[in-house]
RNA sequence: GGCCCCGUAGCGCAGUUGGUUAGCGCGCCGCCCUGUCACGGCGGAGGUCGCGGGUUCGAGUCCCGUCGGGGUCGCCA
């Protein structure tokens, strides 16, 4: 657990003095997140990727008359001994310590990283983001993030999957209205891709499962939150299902992987975030669209969910099954992009569904079209031409198997 | 894009029916305090009140415009 793939092999975590015996020797690197100097005594604490570590400084040292020349922030190399100290967060801290500084004094931070709660707007956060991260509440929202692709990605690597990466500079943007970014490649037009769609089911093709974690960018031109420019997509494909419910079971165990990577990897992030995770049902609930309208009373000719009826949804589901995931599966084709695959019993509607959690839009997945003949007749329906989805149609042309999939933004 | 709200010191905010020198907490600087853990106490510096125009004897405050931010609805493979 020490560094020692690095060259200075001694170093400890701020995590680690915990079990050290008293006059043990000490070496931590970090940054300097706090002094507070009292008349008879001093404190520095140190952050270290880890979490913080208390050094104390007595008016008989020299180091005692250099404090209030330290700036937060400035990193440092500290050598002490440990000292078990009941007193002492985390129950030892370190004495008798020398600091030698490894970068020029930090300049002060525009808030106080040392608040417990951060206490700057969005904006002023944005701004000063390099700083800003250094928070650990701000930290925390990292830790979460990197323990859910972890649990995502080792979640289907047990289901048999194959992790791909797809192109992001791509030649069409041929997939629905949503608008996109679009960018100089060497001179010719190019665009930032929105959906690693097409391309996840070519894959399929060849691994019959395939997953992505990777960005994707979406120009939204509207005033409002619900969109970001740019986010992360957890992306999955798989071949040879029987309908999209087979999608659903799948999902079910990914999103299950990523919360209890998040409890196991992510558990001081939780703590201090003070969230309280969700339970995955062993099967999640799922309801027909037209339930779906019933159940928020809204008009059974109604073509969408609008925010409220998904807030509806998700307390139904609480009340009903005790369930903060509901699956809500039929949505009208015509809302659906023209690769979805319609319901078989009624082709008004699809074999798609939308995950909502706690009455928010979590996940979109569904089952696709697999036949060439069905893509043909589908473009054709929306009056475009076969030829702009050339390359696309070559995997149809060539033998797929029926198959699904899904897409999670991480945010 | 519609509707509502907000831009005042590094950060978070207050500022009465328009009134003379624009305040508070934290940070920053100085002094003090035997163990803190959001340490505490005293003092100090720091602001063309987002920007432009207008009304008025007088605008942080009212009006118009503009830029930026937040909420909500619509839109959204």
């Amino acid at each position: 657990m020490t560094d020692s793939a690095l060259s200075n092999e001694s170093r400890l975590l701020s995590t680690q003095l915990a079990s050290l015996n008293q006059g043990d020797p000490v070496v931590l690197e970090g940054w300097l997140h706090r002094r507070r100097e009292l008349a008879a005594v001093a404190f520095l604490i140190i952050r270290d990727r880890a979490g913080l570590a208390q050094i104390v400084v007595t008016p008989t040292e020299d180091l005692f008359t250099q404090i209030s020349e330290m700036k937060e922030e400035t990193v440092y190399r500290v050598t002490g001994k440990a000292k078990p100290n009941t007193a002492a967060p985390g129950g030892v801290e370190v004495i008798e310590a020398s600091f030698t500084p490894l970068s020029d004094p930090a300049k002060a931070p525009p808030v106080e990283l040392w608040r417990p709660k951060l206490t700057a707007g969005l904006p002023v956060i944005l701004d000063n983001a390099p700083v800003m991260w250094r928070h650990p509440a701000q930290r925390a929202g990292w830790e979460l993030a990197a323990a859910a692709m972890s649990g995502f990605r080792s979640a289907l690597d047990n289901h048999g999957f194959t992790e791909i990466q797809t192109p992001k500079i791509v030649s069409s943007a041929t997939e629905s209205g949503a608008n996109v970014f679009s960018v100089d490649y060497f001179g010719r037009r190019a665009f930032l891709a929105q959906s690693p769609q097409f391309y996840k089911q070519q894959m399929v093709g060849v691994f019959e499962r395939v997953y992505e974690v990777g960005p994707v960018f979406r120009a939204e031109p509207h005033d409002t939150t619900r969109h970001l420019a740019e986010y992360i997509s957890l992306d999955a494909e798989l071949g040879f299902i029987n309908d999209h419910r087979d999608v659903l079971a799948v999902l079910r165990d990914a999103l299950a992987g990523m919360i209890d990577s998040v409890a196991s990897k992510a558990a001081p992030a939780v703590e201090r975030l003070k969230l309280e995770l969700p339970v995955v049902p062993a099967e999640i609930p799922v309801i027909h669209f037209t339930k779906a309208l019933e159940i928020a009373g809204a008009p059974a000719n109604e073509p969408d969910l609008a925010p409220a009826h998904e807030r509806a949804i998700g307390e139904w589901a609480v009340k009903e099954h005790g369930s903060d995931f509901v699956a809500v599966e039929g949505y009208p084709m015509a809302k659906r992009p023209f690769y979805t695959h319609p319901q078989p019993s009624d082709p008004r509607w699809s074999n798609s569904f939308d995950i909502l959690f706690r009455g928010l839009e979590l996940v979109t997945g569904g089952q696709r079209l697999h036949r060439y003949s069905d893509y043909v007749a589908a473009i054709e329906a929306k009056g475009d031409s076969v030829e702009n989805y050339a390359d696309y149609l070559q995997a149809f042309e060539h033998g797929m198997p029926p198959h699904g999939g899904w897409a999670i933004g991480l945010e």
